[in-house]
RNA sequence: GGGCGUAUAGCUCAGCGGUAGAGCACCUGCCUUACAAGCAGGUGGUCGCAGGUUCGAUCCCUGCUGCGCCCACCA
């Protein structure tokens, strides 16, 4: 039983099954949480479908997918080189890194030659120890007549070669840098590309380790690493610089700098580089043909917004190495891999015993391999389970595989994969992203997916990207409970793929105001009365100037989904909405209650009706809420499976006057603008007005003038005077009846 | 250092060769029987800077600068 609160200073031993015990426990509650928000915002996730990547499909899934990795020479261990995290105890891979700054200061620092001293410059002398060449430039004047010759390391005494290499850079530090085993990668270049000698004396735990080095032959360099012995980097490299400075070597005092040091994205100690056998899958980064390979995949997707694709070939261009997927924790999918124990017990890493893919999948730590019994585990002569576990990307690299059933439904595999469309922000391309790429390619040798849509982050007011530990963060709960899951959409969908958007609440109310809308606008429309007979009853101008231009809303709204742009869609169809109820609507409302006779409401009311059935469509994927809502009043089933409207299917054909709508609405607002300036009511009747414009134009509004009287409240006489304008524009002059401005 | 994005009204963003747009905010009004969590009207911009192409540039090209992101960077 875990304590209620964690104690920092008391640590709890736990054993492996008890831990990942309480990671299952752990994941039930996150997994509720999230598909309880998930459910609230509207989703349309199909709950009877899920998986996580840690249960038994997954994992043979995962299982699977490496034996053929293997199989293939995909995959590989190899002892190696490896950015270890000392606090997690566990190696990391490149896409984990994160570069942070970091502050140090720089030793300048003498080695010994025969013709003198030789000073390098460097941020670590807590390495001297495990040093192993010094390097310059090959055309660096400063050392060519040292190159090939030997110095002897200050205070260990240790004989090392001078070598030439062109990554070392003559204008950093002094020129001439010192290779250790290992300070950073360019180290670990130096060294496969030079061949040198590994002397490591840093352990897994981030100390000195115990035993004094064999390359350390001189008593009085054995007394000094004694000294070092057990202590933290940090302290280590407090008493070698005190060493040096006793002995000489240090030349003037260590300077302060700030560098920048790779960090394990969830870790606060700078990584340090360890020899250590892990698993590895290619990747490219040490393939220059699998790189191009993955790279044209990248050219096969088609990215919204395109620029994102950039990030994923300028990781891939950059690899320095191999996909590290080991790791040593406890939690997550197992490598289904025993070793053979020789018959002296120790651990042949090359007599590796497989599991079929028949018995995936399996644990190595409790199962057995075939031809064996648990009564061998351990034992000299008998077998030894790989303890390793895989990166949780390993696995979510297959996320296509596992959700397409593959190799389990051979039918439903065939018809999903490759998948159409895959949506993340874009901090994980390099991680989720790239890792599923090369996955279908090495094993479909095809893309995951056909298109990327890559979102940007809400961001906090300054542009600073949220998180719980800078406390800028927005809990998405509470916004959902404030302002609704259609005002989130809405937010959501007012910003168009890649691009970061910062967090606003006051967006959150406008998101609100259009649900609520939506709402009064269409018990409006549906308050009017009985409409009788199919679209072809439209017969008003007005009503078929709205219902033309909603036939190219649908269009343009139907084009922008299809090319990913939610956002003009969005767009087109609120802003026809708004004027359909701020124009239209007013407008036409007086005739639809009947007050010109029944075949002229009969033509508004099924206009109307048809309208609002077709826009509450377009804006369903928006607010799914209040659609629902609405539609559930005048239709059976639900509007999230009801058709996407179409111009044909849904409106009638209208051969011209898109324009008149526009017209009459303009007049209309010259004769509110009137009101307004004269600050009285809209209800104030208009005794007389005279349009002036162009006799087209006005021919327009003349066929509207009934709807617009009703609207203007205009009781007298209307005169249309044509007068070509310089723009085209109608001007309006009302007479206001009872003129008594305030 | 390499790569990418972005720069338009106070804020958030559309527009992308032909007289500057929306929403929010602000101002002035209006209790108008769908909605006052509403409605009507209005103020507000030498479209980052400098060149170039063009009859014409916010839009295309070049350079610069600011902001942001990705990658690299422990000598």
């Amino acid at each position: 039983t875990p304590p209620e609160k964690p104690d920092p200073k008391r640590h709890i031993p736990v054993s492996r099954p008890n831990i990942v015990e309480l990671c299952e426990q752990l994941v039930k509650i996150v997994e509720k949480t999230f598909e309880s928000i998930w459910r609230q915002l509207g989703l349309s996730v199909d709950w009877s479908q899920t998986y996580t990547t840690i249960g038994p499909v997954s994992q043979a899934a995962s299982q699977r997918a490496f034996l053929r990795n293997l199989a293939r020479g995909e995959a590989y261990k190899a002892e190696a080189p490896t950015l270890w995290d000392v606090t997690f105890q566990t190696a990391v891979a490149q896409a984990e890194l994160e570069a942070r700054e970091y502050p140090g200061h720089y030793h300048r620092i003498a080695f010994h030659g025969d013709d003198g001293p030789l000073h390098i410059e460097t941020t670590r002398p807590e390495l001297i120890a495990a040093c192993v060449a010094l390097i310059a430039h090959p055309d660096d004047e400063r050392y060519q007549s040292l190159f090939g010759t030997t110095v002897r390391s200050p205070v260990f005494g240790v004989e090392l070669p001078v070598l030439a290499h062109p990554a070392a850079e003559p204008d950093k530090g002094a020129g001439i840098a010192m290779c250790c085993t290992f300070g950073d990668l360019t180290d670990v270049q130096w060294w496969r590309e030079l061949q040198l000698p590994v002397r490591v004396i840093i352990g897994r735990d981030g100390r000195i380790q115990r035993d004094t080095p064999a390359w350390i032959t001189g008593e009085a360099g054995q007394a000094a690493y004694a000294e070092l012995t057990g202590k933290t980097v940090f302290s280590a490299r407090e008493v070698m610089v005190e060493m040096l400075r006793q002995s000489g070597d240090l030349e003037g005092e260590p300077s302060p700098t700030m560098r920048m040091a790779n960090f394990y994205e969830n870790g606060d100690k700078p990584l340090e580089i360890v020899a250590s056998r892990q698993w590895y899958i290619t990747n490219g980064g040490r393939d220059e043909k699998l790189q191009r390979e993955l790279i044209e995949r990248a050219h096969e997707i088609t990215w919204v917004p395109e620029f994102m694709k950039h990030r994923f070939t300028n990781w891939t261009d950059n690899l320095n190495g191999d996909w590290l997927i080991s790791r040593q924790r406890f939690s997550g999918v197992t490598f289904p891999v025993w070793y053979r124990l020789a018959d002296d017990g120790e651990v042949l890493h090359d007599e590796m015993l497989l599991a079929t893919e028949d018995r995936l999948p399996v644990d190595p730590s409790t199962d057995v391999p075939d031809g064996y019994d648990e009564s061998q585990r351990g034992k000299p002569g008998g077998f030894v389970g790989d303890a390793d576990i895989m990166d949780t990307w390993a696995t979510s690299s297959l996320t296509p595989h596992i959700a397409g059933r593959w190799e389990n439904d051979n039918d439903l595999f065939e018809r999903v994969f490759p998948m159409d469309l895959n949506t993340h922000a874009h901090e994980i391309i390099r991680t989720w992203l790239f890792s599923r790429v090369v996955r279908a390619h090495l094993e479909n040798h095809t893309v995951p997916w056909t298109h990327c849509m890559i979102s940007g982050f809400v961001v906090d007011p300054d542009r600073k990207k949220m998180s719980k530990s800078k406390g800028n963060a927005v809990v998405p709960t509470e916004i959902l409970d404030t302002y609704g899951a259609d005002a989130v959409r809405w937010r959501a969908a007012t910003a168009r793929p890649g691009l970061d958007s910062p967090f606003d609440e006051s967006q959150m109310k406008v998101g609100r105001r259009l649900a609520m809308k939506v709402l009064n606008a269409s018990k409006f429309v549906l308050s009017m009365g009985e409409a009788h007979g199919d679209t072809m009853s439209i017969t008003d101008p007005v009503d078929l100037a709205m219902i033309r231009r909603l036939r190219q809303v649908i269009k343009e709204a139907t084009r922008a989904f299809e090319a990913y742009d939610y956002t003009s869609a969005l767009e087109t169809t609120e802003k026809f909405f708004w004027t359909f109820c701020d124009d239209y609507l007013e407008l036409v409302k007086e005739r639809a209650y009947g007050g010109r006779g029944d075949d002229a409401a009969n033509s508004a009311r099924v206009a109307l009706t048809a309208a609002l059935s077709v826009q509450l469509r377009l804006l369903a994927p928006f607010l799914p809420y209040v659609t629902e809502e609405v539609w559930s009043w005048f239709n059976n089933g639900s509007i999230h499976r009801a058709a996407w409207p179409a111009q044909d299917d849904d409106l009638p054909s209208v051969p011209q006057d898109p324009d008149l709508l526009v017209a009459v609405a303009e007049a209309l607002a010259g004769i509110r603008g009137a009101k307004s300036t004269a600050k009285v009511s809209m209800r104030t009747e208009v005794s007389a007005a005279t349009i002036t414009g162009p006799a087209d134009r006005l021919a327009l509004v003349e066929r509207g003038l009934a709807d617009l009287k009703a609207a203007g409240r205009i009781v007298g006489d209307v005169v249309l005077n044509p007068r070509e304008g310089d723009d085209g524009r109608l001007v309006v002059t009302a007479e206001l009846a009872d003129a008594t401005p305030a």
